[in-house]
DNA sequence: GTTCCGCATGAATCGATAG
DNA sequence: ACTATCGATTCATGCGGAA
């Protein structure tokens, strides 16, 4: 399938201005942390995180389709001794803005960053809000089923001891790579709590978020040949799943280094992919 | 060890005029969620539940000492195909109180109630807020330490297929009820994501949170002898775990049937736990 | 003593129906 | 039009009884 993906150089609000009224199915991104990331970002301080996140958001209520969703992953920063309230001040903002708040994920990281603080454990989760413009929005929840915790059981006495543990977690998140060969098992409707592992092997970029989760988001609310927004690209997690998966998809950076990165990815991704289809048929054609 | 447990009954906010300032170690509680339980509650409406809610934790920062720790167990509720921002505006309204807003856990429901509906989820988790007086807030990080997965794996080797399944579900959350067993090995600190199973099983009294949770942060936050405060007591299960791990609590309930079944079972517990202990020591006599 | 099977039970939510 | 009630939907867990 041939699909399209324009990548931009610029802010996000100005570039937004580039992209027409209800265009875009599904907006997925996480952006800059208030403080984070500094050295790239210049970094929004957290008591002016709102005023600055708001412009953004009306662009994209403009932007998205009636029928569109809005994923925002985001959290709270540690700020003298306590958490930020930014977080809840700009759910209360968006809802203002017209935003209808559908639901709150959360995003359990199985491998969270190691550490020990006196007064708090690791961090090992992060939101992800789901907005939308009406409630009559596009939503396919077979795309994301997962196998019955009882098969999972049963499954189980198969293996070895090591390989237990390992599915089990696979069972539990429903994000194995293997999980095509799940299919045809007993399926159940997930839940709001996703399991999912930091990617902690990029180079060349700060981790933001794992392939899976904008994966999850995409197949949850979009079909093929959709358009798919991340407006904080960052290296282009989200358009190179969106490329995989036969979606359109826009995607707007502020650093050149990141933009460099994506586009590059992007452009590489394309042969490859096709290169792939042509061995996969060779393959079955030799085979039979 | 002679604990004490304090049950009142009557309206929150008046029984709390009772209790002395700086008095209480933990306040661990989990509020009636607006327009929930209804026929058990007069059900607050989500657009009243702060003005309900602040005048009651005006009172517990007034009983609770400067070392000691707020848990507040909440959610939001669906209201017209949102969420609600009731909870969102408490915690602003708490802090402007006073309260520090020092963390905020994920209790993962594991069994959550199932259900379908086109627009979303199961919802699988709940909120739990960590509010403080003052930084200089105790904390017993150790207390609540959880067993290496490599120690858990070689363990597994040992039990049935099926005890493996659940135990592992345990060695993840970390509440296994054996866990004192575990105790010698090699331990790593827990995250701030909680996961634990609702107790749907129990007959007699309906509790809204599993004895795990409040047990944990008992562990987490006092010694021995420290006082433990449920402003909704609800069935007594605060004050059931309180009396289990020799600190004193006090609990207060408006209605009359749950706090008969919070003061029975109370009082059933001592000489049941005395009971066991004896057995144990006869069983122990017999085999040597 | 184990293991397996069946069953009741939830801090739920939506959409239709009734007042 | 707006609110109250009810049925339908759905699944992990723990219990008891049976093999």
């Amino acid at each position: 399938m041939n699909t399209v993906h324009k990548l931009m150089l610029g802010d996000s609000f100005e570039k937004l201005q580039d992209i027409e009224d209800n265009s875009i199915d599904l907006v997925v991104t996480s952006p800059p942390y208030a403080d984070a990331r500094k050295k790239t970002y210049g970094g929004t301080h957290p008591d002016h995180y709102v005023e600055w996140f708001l412009p953004i958001s009306k662009e994209l209520l403009r932007v998205l389709k009636p029928t569109g969703t809005f994923i925002l992953n985001i959290k709270e920063r540690v700020s003298d001794g306590e958490r930020h309230t930014y977080v809840l001040e700009l759910i209360l903002g968006l809802r203002k803005q017209g935003w209808l708040w559908t639901e709150e994920f959360i995003w359990h990281k199985k491998n969270c960053y190691p550490g020990k603080w006196p007064n708090r454990f690791r961090d090992a989760w992060e939101h992800v809000f789901q907005f939308n413009k009406t409630k009559k929005f596009h939503m396919y929840q077979e795309e994301v089923m997962i196998p019955t915790g009882d098969w999972a059981r049963s499954r189980l006495k198969k293996l070895s001891d090591k390989d237990k543990i390992r599915d089990e977690s696979k069972v539990s998140s429903g994000f194995g790579k293997n999980i095509s060969n799940w299919l045809n098992r007993e399926k159940v409707y997930p839940t709001n709590v996703l399991h999912m592992a930091t990617e902690c092997g990029n180079k060349n970029h700060s981790a933001v978020f794992p392939e899976a989760l904008p994966e999850w988001f995409i197949k949850l609310f979009t079909q093929t040949e959709d358009y798919v927004l991340d407006p904080f690209m960052g290296s282009g997690t989200t358009n190179r799943v969106a490329q995989r998966l036969d979606r359109n998809s826009v995607g707007i950076e502020i650093s050149p280094e990141y933009y460099r990165i994506a586009e590059q990815s992007l452009r590489q991704a394309a042969p490859i992919s096709i290169m792939t289809l042509i061995k996969e048929k060779e393959y079955t054609k030799s085979k039979n």
